[in-house]
DNA sequence: AACAAAAGGTGTATAAACTACACTAAAAAA
DNA sequence: TTTTTTAGTGTAGTTTATACACCTTTTGTT
């Protein structure tokens, strides 16, 4: 047992994980099986190790619980209305993920544990207060997606133009034109054609082309000046 | 004593507290009067109570340690990384707020802790982790203040143009340019002029102009679209 | 009373960015 | 050879952003 000599609340972290599968985005969810909200879907997460940081936890987490290992993540915000969960007074960390699916297919997690992706617009009623959570997270991927360079972290390294224009008109609801589409990414100096196109397709291949991070790294001054 | 079956991180609440005096972006700090950092300058905070939220005891702590009351409060992120405290584990989440002194000026703390105002760029050595956690709040002011009406939060309900350009030049560190200013200004339709002018100047008076809350509120989806 | 000092207030011309829009090119399948 | 399907390209018109200089008002000074 632990002792403190004032009331300590518990700390978990919570990962709201997109990515973007079968021209869908998908949110990775996994199935309870402890009370409280057994058996329903939730973010997945868990409690922080008293000597481990936040960041760290959440990869951790993930990793136990779902398998995914290779992602982009930040922090999204801190959770803590006193009564969210029935237990005990639990304050969460949620952060804000996106795995590439081409790249790094999510398998099975190695624990029993159930885990599953669902179309963001079509999800399960949630645990807790994980919704709301989600929703933010919705909000800051399609806020952020307008000005800094989030969509890579979604495609494998080489992509083509159509694929990228697609993961922007599924993620924010909307049509773009296709002239003025590459006209502004290419505008940014930071998308490279390759000599290489697609094979295999049954019309015109579409180039491959590679998003530069060194030269994001380090002018990243300059911004991301791509808004749709 | 409070006992749990596993190690409990205490949790805390910290506020950057901005407010224009006198020209310029201060930010307000307390002097610790205990170990760890006695006698450094630390951002206001302090422990979470078991059954209070967040930004409810972000609250709290401030009306305790400085007095401030009517503030505009925002969380802005959560810091853990396992030694930041040298007592115990502890993780904080920050918070960003801006009071306006004009017509909330700040008295002195009810309790014996003093309080001061410090220029954002000669800030004194401070105690934990709190200049990363200000720099990070500095650096979300002088972004969101580019497109969502934060400034109107540092001024008076009745404030003069110059008054406000000032204001956007303290804080971006920039200079503006006066007609490009107010014709953008201006467009918004969300700051209308009153049938009042500046008294007791010694050259020609300035109009007064007050920020619609409601408009703003009501068609948030247009959104502030003010870029400098 | 006139003038100087100090800050407030106004418009226009140019450049840059954004939007709307339609056809040709390439590859495979029929 | 033709059809189907998707990739790829340019320009004109509109909107938005930028650069820039003078007059107005009030007070204080001579």
């Amino acid at each position: 047992m632990y002792e403190y000599r004032y009331p300590h609340p518990a700390v978990t972290v919570d990962c709201v994980v997109f990515g973007l599968d079968d021209d869908e985005l998908k949110v990775l969810l996994i199935r309870r099986l402890l009370e409280p909200y057994k058996d329903r879907w939730a973010l997945p997460g868990g409690f922080v190790r008293i000597d481990e940081g936040l960041e760290q936890a959440a990869l951790r987490e993930l990793r136990e619980e779902t398998g995914v290992d290779n992602l982009y993540l930040e922090q999204l915000a801190s959770y803590g209305a006193p009564q969210r969960d029935p237990r005990e007074r639990v304050i969460t960390v949620a952060h804000f993920a996106i795995v590439n699916l081409f790249d790094h297919p999510v398998k099975a997690a190695s624990d029993a544990r159930e885990a599953a992706w669902f179309p963001v617009d079509d999800l399960p009623p949630l645990a807790f207060d994980h919704q709301s959570i989600f929703d933010d997270a919705l909000d800051r991927l399609q806020n952020k997606l307008r000005y800094q360079p989030l969509a890579f972290e979604f495609l494998p390294e080489k992509f083509t133009l159509p694929q990228l224009q697609r993961l922007y008109e599924i993620i924010l609801c909307t049509d773009l034109d296709k002239r003025n589409f590459r006209k502004k990414i290419l505008a940014t100096g930071l998308i490279h054609a390759l000599e290489e196109y697609e094979m295999d397709v049954s019309h015109r291949a579409a180039r491959y082309y590679r998003f530069d991070r060194e030269r994001w790294a380090d002018g990243r001054d300059d911004g991301f000046e791509f808004r749709v």
